[in-house]
DNA sequence: CAAATCGTTTCATAATACGAAACGTTGTTT
DNA sequence: AAACAACGTTTCGTATTATGAAACGATTTG
């Protein structure tokens, strides 16, 4: 192992990664088993969830398996990026969830990805189920269209260089020039759409959030499965949520 | 230092002390100070953060100050504990927030102590604002003395022997016998109350949530400064978040 | 009842975390 | 403008600690 930049605490760096496991694959695991999923020797392993399990990171459930632990909970609760943001969003979702009977998302670009900082769900059986916290592709994603699409055009040519446009279904759109007059035609309209680009038979509709400056702060979304997305119901949707999205602007005024 | 039971990582313990001090205090530090806090030399902090940072654990903000960052607030809700209840709260209790106009928490007893694991804030100015994801103690706090009162015998007495009973506030109940006794009277009313027990003009009042075996799982409670908090309120309050509650209950009726 | 698999412990050795001191910047005081 | 103070950061030799193969005891499986 070479000698990096700065010198991190490498016990740190394994500890985390083992969390990070958690994230990738299922929430339960043995210590032989996650040993060989992250690739350390099982003693070490072992020693580093006795090390986060006597700190209540991880804990283990009725089967004696490695669980993520509830102080994990406490420390994510006091993350405080975005955290008015996540806050005032979180009524207006609901709201949008219960009217619609779609799941609603909320997000910012966080690293040229989408970041999903609030969600509603639908109450209906069939429906997206994204975790709050985690990250979607942007270009692909009318959430994450729309967050482009009103962004400077310096960070949307930024975008471009550093993100490859990889196809996710036959609709995902692979070119820089068809993504750039997508982005146009989104600014245009003031929302966006996404056709099966992600994945087959879901669709969405967004809609930019701004501040008092009219700088987009977030995005609201609205998915849903292409069998209960209709055409002639954008129209009342936008409507729906764009009440969602001026309740939420009038609370982040100021945000930046 | 002594020989532990199990020798732990103490490079892994000493990083989650680091991010403890962030629960406890403000949620911005630079090296020395956060160094100081924590009892650890600034180099040796300096390289605990550096190495949180380059996980996304640790971000630095504007002012160069170092703060919690997005990888934990992703970590934070894939915690598996307790999710289930988590989710099917949070609509119930927006609602309970809008009719009363007070906050609303939902939590379970973790440690002899009252978890909270969701809420619902009132869209009042003066408000109760707690953080989800943090303790409060349960012997005087509504929510607490109601998952009490409806907890097996056993784990009310071992309650009272691992918990001391201190004064919050002159109303504080610090006798075991008189905390007995409010216990019984809270299993028949069906409710608790707290009159000021945890801090002078913060008044609550808490309903169980069970499973269909009749088993408490959690408790929603209500709360609000005591210019408000009108006794001849009380049982339209209880009315309303009845109906929450059953809602969750409709959801719960497997929990265990 | 033997074999396999699990989490856990042991121990000598190699790896790395450690802190005092120095460094380069920045903002403030004189 | 010079001196000072405080900050985050880097250096380097040393001492602490993390490491993994093997062994262990307990369950589970064939």
């Amino acid at each position: 192992m070479s000698r990096k930049n700065k010198d991190l605490n490498l016990s740190v760096i394994k500890a985390f990664k083992l969390l990070d496991v958690y994230l990738n694959d299922k929430q339960e695991w043995g210590v032989r088993e996650l040993a060989k999923k992250a690739g350390y020797n099982k003693t070490t392993t072992y020693r580093l969830l006795s090390t986060l399990e006597s700190l209540d990171i991880i804990q283990k459930n009725d089967d004696d398996k490695y669980i993520l632990g509830l102080k994990l909970f406490e420390l994510g609760n006091s993350v405080s990026v975005h955290k008015s943001l996540r806050h005032y969003a979180r009524e207006p979702l609901e709201l949008i969830a219960k009217d619609i009977t779609e799941t609603v998302h909320f997000g910012v670009l966080s690293n040229n990805r989408v970041l999903y900082l609030n969600k509603a769900e639908s109450p209906l059986g069939l429906k997206v189920s994204t975790q709050i916290g985690s990250y979607q592709k942007a270009y692909c994603t009318a959430i994450g269209k729309v967050l482009l699409a009103f962004s400077s055009e310096e960070q949307i040519s930024e975008y471009l260089k550093q993100v490859k446009l990889e196809a996710c279904t036959l609709n995902t759109i692979t070119g820089s020039g068809a993504l750039l007059e997508e982005l146009g035609s989104i600014r245009e309209k003031g929302y966006a759409l996404d056709m099966e680009e992600l994945e087959l038979g879901l669709i969405c509709i967004a809609i930019p959030v701004f501040n008092k400056n009219k700088k987009i702060v977030a995005a609201i979304s609205v998915s849903g499965p292409s069998s209960r997305f209709k055409f002639e119901n954008i129209q009342s949707y936008l409507a729906i949520i764009r009440k969602g999205a001026q309740k939420i602007e009038k609370r982040v005024r100021d945000y930046s």
